[in-house]
RNA sequence: UGGGGCGUGGCCAAGUGGCAAGGCGCGGGACUUUGGAUCCCGUAUUCGGAGGUUCGAAUCCUCCCGCCCCAACCA
């Protein structure tokens, strides 16, 4: 997190001015997800400007639902949210509310605006309806229901209510310009009847309001100043601005910014819905969702997203932001914070000659080189070991640092070791590294010799198995929304799952979610959902900078 | 062809008439018991384009080009 002055950005400004010239005279601003999904990053950035312009004018944000539409709606997904809004570090204290809390004082308003003619019941089919509305060069025709008189209106509009028509069959419309330039206003539908359950209301109502009749409505009972959205509602200003206008009632200040867009994924709630219902992940939490669920499990820290969020910035323009930013903000987080620990994910065995057979030392290993406070720990060490099958190469490329026949490497904490030699398997392929180590070497120190490479390793016999899931991005094109069928450019190694790994014994009862360095390979988290005291599970959150892979990639 | 927005390096983004911040990425180097971290250095003679105003323009004016959103009884 950078401890920098917050550069300004224009909703900031915005909100600066109506301080200043007091058209409002406090803060007030709302975060209001609709119940039908899960948060992603990109609502991580709304809730970070939402609570953050709030905090920082000393003013309050709601968490409010957006439950207008009980056929999308669940429970599962109200709880979720919650829960996600309090892990990434956000507090709505008292202020839980729910559009469905006002659906009566809704109700009396949509009279008031029947009663003063701008709204009436239209008798038109969804069909009719579109046809009706013309189309974005042509400008829609009058609906012939739209001059019914206003106590027709009124009591069709209370027969709507008391369930006396079938679903679709009627809605109530605002009266305003079927000429517009603008399509929201040419007689937006308020309420369609949907004899639907709803999860909060259950069944007492069979009216729903439409987004853009609860949303205004709703900020101005809460008091809300500021209503924080996104682009695509910048057509709606002019139909929020006109409901407020015509209730004269207490009218706050939409203002839109972009939505966030990261590479190598989807951020629509619908696409990532058809990942969940196809099957192609493992729910709503796989690892490789841009979901606060998926990012937690994959252990990413709300600090790491919330210093997302603000590097990103706040604009109007289209963007894709590269997820390599993000994966930037983990690491630097986690580089800070993260226990250094040693973890073997493809096992070799290594066998030193001249170590005697019952000999064990147990060594130390400092937990974190950027935080002393961490101290150290204890690595039991031994004849035999397991290191890295990537640690040994032979022949040796060039510039290769790590085991090869007859060159030394450094054991990390342990020893400097020389190998002699190797044991293959009847097809050729190396099964057992053998090598002699230099006793005065003890804890590391090469003594003034150049040994280039340190590798990690783990005792053999103390060494604690388990599985590490290895994850990457989702899609293998930056721009999968781009592409016809996403399911073409999904990434075929997202997710490799390792199942003999052998991890250093003070990782025995490491607990859910809690997250380390495995040194010279990444950032892992224990899985929540699957990992076990007796198994475990370990997710790769993120690989450490690697140039010698980048070395590698640029020979090939 | 209607309405609403937006165009600054590979990706973001400051800048609002005075001579192109910063981050990520990328390239190079130093250091290193993680090929990690850290630290240096480099990375737009130019701000979508063309005219114009001005001593001076990414910033003002004109025209042009490109991109995004809107035609759910979704939000």
């Amino acid at each position: 997190m950078s401890d920098a002055p917050k550069p300004s950005n224009f909703i900031r400004d915005a909100v600066i001015e109506d301080l200043q010239t007091r058209r409002f005279k406090g803060v007030v601003t709302r975060f209001p997800p609709e119940p039908n999904g899960y948060l992603h990053i990109g609502h991580a950035q709304a809730i970070s400007i939402d609570f953050g312009a709030a905090r920082e004018f000393g003013g309050r944000c709601h968490l409010r639902f957006d439950d207008t539409n009980p056929a999308k709606e669940s429970q599962e997904y109200v709880d979720a949210i919650m829960r996600d809004v309090r892990w990434l570090g956000f507090d709505w204290g008292e202020h839980l509310y729910h559009a469905s809390d006002y659906f009566e004082q809704l109700y009396e308003w949509a009279v008031q605006l029947i009663k003063m003619g701008k709204a009436y019941v239209d008798d038109l089919t969804a069909d009719q309806m579109s046809e009706y509305r013309g189309t974005l060069t042509e400008p829609g025709r009058e609906s012939p229901y739209r001059n019914r008189s206003v106590a027709e209106n009124l009591g069709l509009f209370e027969r709507m209510r008391h369930g006396e028509f079938e679903d679709g069959s009627k809605t109530l419309r605002a009266k305003i310009d079927m000429s517009s330039g603008n399509i929201n206003l040419r007689d937006p539908v308020m309420y369609r009847i949907r004899k639907a359950t709803h999860q909060r209301t259950g069944d007492t109502w069979c009216i729903y309001p439409m987004y853009d009749w609860a949303h205004g409505q709703s900020d101005s009972i809460e008091g809300v100043t500021h209503s924080i959205c996104t682009l695509e509602y910048e057509d709606h200003r002019p139909l929020y601005d006109w409901y407020l206008e015509q209730l004269a009632i207490h009218h706050p200040r939409q203002i839109e910014f972009a939505r966030l867009n990261l590479s190598h994924t989807v951020m629509s709630k619908r696409k990532l819905l058809t990942l969940v219902e196809e099957g192609l992940v493992s729910g709503w939490d796989d690892p490789r969702m841009p979901t606060l669920a998926g990012l937690r499990r994959r252990g990413y820290t709300p600090e790491a997203i919330r210093d997302f969020c603000e590097r990103v910035g706040v604009t109007k323009a289209a963007n894709l932001r590269d997820i390599a930013l993000l994966e930037h903000c983990v690491r630097e987080d986690l580089n800070r914070r993260a226990l250094r620990r040693m973890a073997v994910l493809r096992p070799l065995r290594l066998v030193i000659e001249n170590y005697p057979e019952e000999r064990v030392e147990e060594l130390d290993a400092v937990n974190n080189p950027e935080d002393a406070r961490a101290g150290t720990r204890k690595v039991p060490f031994s004849r035999v070991l397991y290191i890295e099958q990537d640690d040994f190469r032979d022949p040796p490329p060039p510039k290769y640092f790590r085991l090869s026949p007859g060159a030394e490497v450094r054991l990390r904490y342990a020893y400097v070791v020389k190998c002699t030699g190797v044991v293959k398997g009847l097809g050729g392929e190396v099964t057992e590294v053998r090598c002699t180590y230099d006793p005065a070497s003890r804890g590391g120190d090469s003594r003034g010799r150049k040994v280039k490479g340190t590798i990690h390793w783990v005792s053999a016999s103390h060494a604690v198995p388990a599985e590490v899931r290895l994850y990457d991005n989702l899609f293998s094109v930056p721009k999968p929304d781009e592409v016809e069928d996403v399911k073409t450019v999904l990434n075929p190694r997202s997710l490799e799952t390792l199942t003999g790994c052998r991890v250093e014994p003070s990782l025995a009862g490491a607990a859910p979610e809690s997250r380390y360095q495995f040194e010279r390979q990444g950032y892992f988290c224990v899985d929540g959902p699957d990992s076990l005291p007796a198994g475990l599970v370990f997710n790769r959150t993120v690989g450490l900078r690697d140039t010698w892979a980048k070395i590698e990639a640029a020979r090939a």
